[in-house]
DNA sequence: TTGTATGCGTTATCAC
DNA sequence: GTGATAACGCATACAA
């Protein structure tokens, strides 16, 4: 005797086709809206469908899966998922996958080469048809690159530019951003500036460096060396606000005057606005900072942080719009180019600043 | 002539049986760990393993879940990411998830009842082996209701007590955390002191309240009623921050005074803050506010709030474990214990709250 | 335009 | 202890 085949309410392709009286292939042809369906009859797809919702038939996405080698999903793997910064790009995700037939399979690897690759590999063995990478923070991204190599499929990084290994990225120009947050300050009437610069390593500090030196070269304005501090490489993006603090509490004892502070990023100008409190000091009074990146939750302190926004979810959409947009043209073999979208960032006022005093 | 077989270098279980010269069956019973390979010898087991790993061999996630009916994966449905509450039982999951053979899908309900319901549709389609909801904020259960009924799938909400319809829930102990927040501030001299309730609809904020109730009646101290406010039942968990602001603002115009204010939540206690500001006040030193949660970004403010926290993680692992103990029984079927999981707040020592001044 | 037959890669059920 | 064989549910090449 073969398995009861009543074990469960379990609806199959079968079943449709005995009550619609049509064959199985026609069945799945209707409902799978495969491409020879624009040969059947309008009335015959019409009653197929009519019976398959009767019955509640739910395709099983295995079987298709099995059998038509698409698992109809992306991978998603992100360096930090507490990191507040993740979370917007996240969102922008979401959002543009919803309307698709792909669904988002989320992975967080807590900072830990060993956990990236192994849920890259988890990802591999679902059966991904593409890849978004979350890269905040450092990570070294040689294991993605055998990735690339080895399959063909569309990876897109955001948050870091890895076209030097031809991984197509989506970054916020760091650039551009540094340069604004400085000509912020000095609009304000601010002459004194302290920088704190990012860890060495992430090139996004670099590029940040570099464009409030281009500003400031265009001004003649002067960045004493002696104001400039930089995080150091650790690990954890919380050590931003650490740093922050430690940093800031340096600058203020080497007695060097500062009437402003440009901060790597936000949790740094969080860290910052408490390393002055911690002498009696507050911002923007007694010194203003601006931050990087408007994460959420720069809107909530107080002061509330002004700061040079990254426009996240639409980093998050654009990455993800470039992943759809080879799966889509079910271009089997194409990659993504290995660009980068540079997107602008925008200066957004809160109260962490003001004119000088 | 049949599709090609090697049209790509895609290594399967037959392979891997020709290669080492044993039969599918084994190689499958070797490979997939099945109780009868208890009965094959060790060397055979060996020597399969060795040329599986030789070979690269993957299983077919697809194939092996068409046929054995297990997806392996268990829902995780949350109702806004974004929400810094949701992150660290996120991570509690993912913890606790990592170690067996269980996958997390993660959806993001975006505060949206028809999305929720989408996405629960979604996973069942995806077949989940088990649905694990983070509840934050406004949610009505309905929907989830009906799954569970329908289907007979362990679910777990963590964050809300829903064990009147006869689900699992975890949740901090509400009630002692309201009594803790009103007894530290009253330890610290506080007597006139303000509370900002949660929304109505929220069983939360009813519980928060009868804690605080119960120690004042304890210790007989008045809670004047004109300085106890209450949030809006909006839905979006932002407007805490934006009620603590304005239900603040209100309290100090009404110029009753009032030395210290317990806020329903971390988010609203960072709108007090900013509340206070607006009028030229600070806290500690013009007046004391406690918060509910621990969110990371409580830590990160200047002043650090002093809050209850709540076992996020905890919460998320625990739940998670209840969800892994039916489905590891493989007692398919067996529902879980539709009891409720009470875990102990703790306060969270910072600098928003000091001694009546 | 629709039906038939076959196979996707795996696991389960029996024999041996 | 191990192997042959039959499904799992669906999609496609090909025949009709």
């Amino acid at each position: 005797m073969p398995e009861r085949k009543s074990k469960s309410a379990r609806v199959t392709l079968v079943d449709v086709a005995r009550k619609s009286g049509f064959s199985p292939s026609t069945v799945s042809i209707v409902l799978s809206e495969a491409p020879l369906s624009r040969y059947v009859a309008a009335q015959t797809k019409e009653r197929i469908r009519k019976t398959a919702q009767l019955l509640g038939y739910r395709p099983d996405i295995f079987a298709r899966s099995l059998r038509s080698r698409h698992s109809h999903t992306v991978g998603v793997l992100v360096f930090d998922i507490s990191d507040p910064y993740c979370v917007l790009i996240l969102q922008g995700i979401e959002k543009t996958l919803l309307p698709t037939p792909y669904l988002p399979i989320l992975m967080d690897a807590h900072h830990d080469q060993k956990q990236f690759e192994g849920y890259l590999d988890l990802l591999m063995e679902r059966r991904v048809e593409g890849l978004i990478v979350v890269a905040n923070w450092l990570f070294d991204e040689g294991g993605l690159l055998v990735g690339l190599k080895e399959k063909k499929m569309p990876i897109v990084v955001v948050g870091r530019d890895v076209t030097e290994k031809q991984i197509g990225s989506v970054t916020v120009d760091n650039e551009a951003g540094g340069y604004e947050a400085m000509k912020h300050l000095y609009e304000l009437g601010h002459r004194k500036i302290a920088v704190i610069r990012g860890p060495a390593k992430l090139n996004d500090s670099q590029l940040r460096w570099n464009g409030m030196q281009r500003f400031a070269a265009e001004q003649g304005l002067q960045l004493d060396p002696r104001r400039v501090r930089q995080l150091s490489d650790a690990l954890d993006p919380v050590t931003g606000f650490e740093g922050g603090v430690q940093l800031t509490e340096e600058l203020i004892r080497s007695r060097l005057k500062f009437t402003a502070l440009v901060a790597f990023d936000d949790l740094t100008a969080l860290g910052a606005v408490r390393g002055l409190a911690r002498s009696g000091r507050t911002a923007p009074q007694d010194c203003s900072i601006i931050g990087f990146d408007d994460v959420p939750l720069a809107a909530l302190t107080t002061p509330g942080l002004t700061t040079i926004r990254q426009p996240m979810d639409e980093m998050g959409s654009l990455a993800t719009q470039r992943v759809l947009d080879v799966l889509q043209e079910v271009g089997e073999g194409r990659e993504v180019t290995p660009d980068l979208q540079l997107l602008p960032p925008s200066l957004v006022l809160r109260d962490s600043t003001s004119r000088v005093g």
